[in-house]
DNA sequence: TTGAAAGCGCTAACAC
DNA sequence: GTGTTAGCGCTTTCAA
C-alpha cells in the first residue's frame, strides 16, 4: 500500500503546508500553533511517515550510534556486558552498532572499517589480538573517539575492563591457600597477547612463597566446554600431576569437571577446579564452580560514560585513561 | 591526524583532481589511466579516506543492511541463530543491525521504529508477543520486507522458523514411550500467544491414547535456571504427581534438575526431564540432558534467502511463505 | 579522460 | 507563523 518510502515533502503535500513546517513539527517544535501542528501529525501518522535517519544523520554530522565490535557473541560474558551497554548507551540517548570479529584480526579491521564508514559517534572494542593494535592506534590518533574493553597496557589508548591480573591473582591465592602446591592454568590466549592470567597466577604463586614450577600451563586451543574437556586429560597427563585447575574462562572449567567426572574424579577432593566469570553454567553444572565474578554493569557504566565524554568533548586532549574493575571470588563446591 | 572526517573533497583537492574523478577512481572504475588511479589511491590511502555510507545510501536508496530483531541476548538458541544469520548475510553481501525487544512490547515497537528510521533494506524479527502483531503486519503491508523466526500461524505474514509443534511432541512421546503417564510441561509462553509447545503436547498424548489430564502445566515465570528451579518445586507439589518433565528451554530443565538433585530425587529414575534447544549446557550440566535439537544454519539459511529475495523482487506479490524447520531428538541420561 | 550540475531527504539560517 | 535557500557527502547524468 502507498509509496515505500514516506518523505517530509509527502507530508507536507498534502497538508499543503512547506517541508520546514513539517520538520519543525514533527520535531516538536512549540511555536506553532496547535491547529497546524495537529493536522500535521495527524497526516504524518497517517502516512506512516518515519523520518530517514541518513540524511539527518548527514547534516547533524551525529549518528548518535557508538559501534561494539566483540570478539564472540556466542561468549555469554561478553553478551551479558554488550546487553548492559546497549542499555546504559539508551539511556544516554545512543544506540547500539554491534560487529564482531570472531577473533580473527581480518574480520576486526572489516568491522572497524564498516563501522567508521557507518559514521558511528564511537567505538568500543574487544581486541582479537593485543599484539597487533596499529590499526587502532591509528582510528585513536586521528582523533576518532575509541575505546578498548580490555586491558593492553602501555598501547596509549583508553581502557575500561576487568582486572584479569587481579582476577587471577585471587582465585589462585585461593587454591593456593586451599593446600594446593601443583596447579595447571587452563588458557590459550598467551598467543594473542593477553598474558594477563599468567602474569597474576604467577605473582600470586611468588606472593605465596610458592616456586614457579608449581604452575603448569595447558592450551586448550579454543573456547568451548569440549576444549576444557581435552585439556583436562593432557593436564592429568602431566609430571608432576596438578591437584587443582585454574581455568581462564567457565567453559573450559566445564568441560574440565566433566572430564573428571567421567574418569570417577571427585572434585574438589581429587582435583579441585577454579573458573573464571561466574556464568549462569556455572552454578548449575554437575559440581557447582568456585569461579572469579565481576560486575559487568560496572565495565558497561565506566565505558559508556567515557566514550560519551570523549564524543562530546572536543578538546581531545589526547590523554588516556585506565579503568579496571576489580573481580572478587564466588566460593561454591569445586574447590 | 588531521582532520576527524576524511571527504572524497579533501581527496580531490589534495590532487588536483574533481571529487568525481576521484568517486569514480575509490569504487575501482578500470576506465581511468593508471597513472590517475594510483595516485588517487595513495592520497585517499595518506589520509585514511572512510567512504561516508550514509551518504552513499541516501543517494543508493539501499543500506545493504538487514535489521535483526532479538528477545533476549541472552538466549544462546538465539545468539546461535543470530551469528547464523549474520555470517549468511554478509556472504549475499548484507551487513545485519541488531536491537533487542527484551520481550517487551514498547522495546519491540521501538526498535522496529529505530530500523526502519535506519533505514535497513529488511527486517526480521522474533516477534515479543504473537496476540500483538498488528504494528508487524502494518510495517509488512506498507510493502516493507520482513520476516518473522517464530512460527504466528493465520498472520499473512512471511515465517521461518523451528516447528516447535513437532518439537515439542517428539519429546513428550519419547517421555509416553519411556512409560510415563503423568507430564508436567514447564511453560509459561501461552499468555504470549505461544501455544505450539502445549499443542504439540497434547497431540502427543491423544496420539498415545491418554487422557489430556495426563500433562499438567506450571507455569515458571521466568526464562532463568532459577525459575526451573522453583516452577519444580510447584510441580511436584501437584497431584497427581508427575513422574516426567517437558520443559520448554534447556535453562528451565537445568534449573529443574538442580531442584532434583538437591531433594535427592534420582534422575531419571524419580523424575525423568526432557528440554528443548539442546545448549552447551545441556550437555554439561549435572546430569547431561535428553533435550530438543534443531539446526540454526538450517533456520539462518532459509531466513536470509527469503529476506532477500523480497528485498530484491520488487513484485511485491503479496504471497506469504512458511517455512518450518522439523527438529530432532537427542537422547542422553535424563530420560 | 575528466568536470559541472543536479539531487537523495533532511535541517538551519534567514526572510517575510 | 511559515516559506525560501543552501548544503551535509555522495553518485549520476550529461557535457566538454
Amino acid at each position: 500500500m502507498g509509496r515505500i518510502r514516506v518523505r517530509l515533502k509527502d507530508v507536507a503535500e498534502a497538508t499543503g503546508y512547506s517541508v520546514n513546517t513539517v520538520s519543525l513539527v514533527l520535531r516538536g517544535s512549540s511555536r506553532l500553533p496547535l491547529k497546524t501542528r495537529d493536522l500535521i501529525l495527524k497526516e504524518a501518522e497517517r502516512q506512516n511517515y518515519v523520518p530517514n535517519q541518513l540524511a539527518r544523520s548527514l547534516i547533524l554530522q551525529s549518528t548518535k550510534m557508538v559501534g561494539l565490535v566483540l570478539t564472540d557473541i556466542m561468549n555469554p560474558t561478553i553478551t551479558k556486558t554488550a546487553r548492559s551497554i546497549e542499555l546504559d548507551l539508551a539511556k544516554a540517548g545512543y544506540g547500539v552498532m554491534f560487529a564482531s570479529s570472531d577473533n580473527e584480526l581480518a574480520n576486526e579491521k572489516r568491522a572497524l572499517n564498516h563501522l567508521q564508514s557507518s559514521q558511528v559517534d564511537g567505538i568500543l572494542i574487544y581486541p582479537t589480538n593485543r599484539n597487533e593494535i596499529s590499526h587502532i592506534q591509528n582510528i585513536a590518533k586521528s582523533g576518532y573517539p575509541i575505546l578498548m574493553l580490555s586491558d593492553i597496557p602501555d598501547a596509549g589508548l583508553d581502557v575500561v575492563a576487568i582486572d584479569d591480573i587481579k582476577g587471577a591473582h585471587i582465585a589462585v591465592s585461593h587454591l593456593i591457600e586451599q593446600g594446593h602446591k601443583q596447579i595447571t592454568i587452563l588458557d590459550g590466549a598467551k598467543d594473542l597477547g593477553n598474558s594477563d592470567k599468567y602474569d597474576g597466577s604467577f605473582a600470586a604463586a611468588e606472593d605465596a612463597g610458592l616456586p614457579s614450577s608449581a604452575l603448569q600451563i595447558v592450551d586448550p586451543e579454543g573456547h568451548g566446554a569440549i576444549h576444557g574437556f581435552a585439556a583436562m586429560q593432557k593436564a592429568w597427563a602431566l609430571t608432576p600431576r596438578p591437584t587443582a585447575i585454574f581455568a581462564s574462562t567457565d567453559s573450559l572449567a566445564i568441560g574440565a569437571a566433566r572430564w573428571c567426572r567421567e574418569n570417577d574424579l571427585r572434585i574438589p577432593q581429587d582435583v579441585a577446579i577454579v573458573g573464571f566469570d561466574n556464568t549462569e553454567a556455572a552454578e548449575f553444572c554437575s559440581t557447582p564452580l568456585t569461579t572469579i565474578n565481576y560486575d559487568s554493569e560496572d565495565v558497561s557504566i565506566h565505558a559508556v560514560e567515557r566514550i560519551i565524554s570523549c564524543i562530546e568533548s572536543d578538546n581531545m586532549s589526547g590523554d588516556t585513561t585506565i579503568t579496571l574493575i576489580e573481580p572478587n571470588l564466588v566460593i561454591r563446591e569445586s574447590s
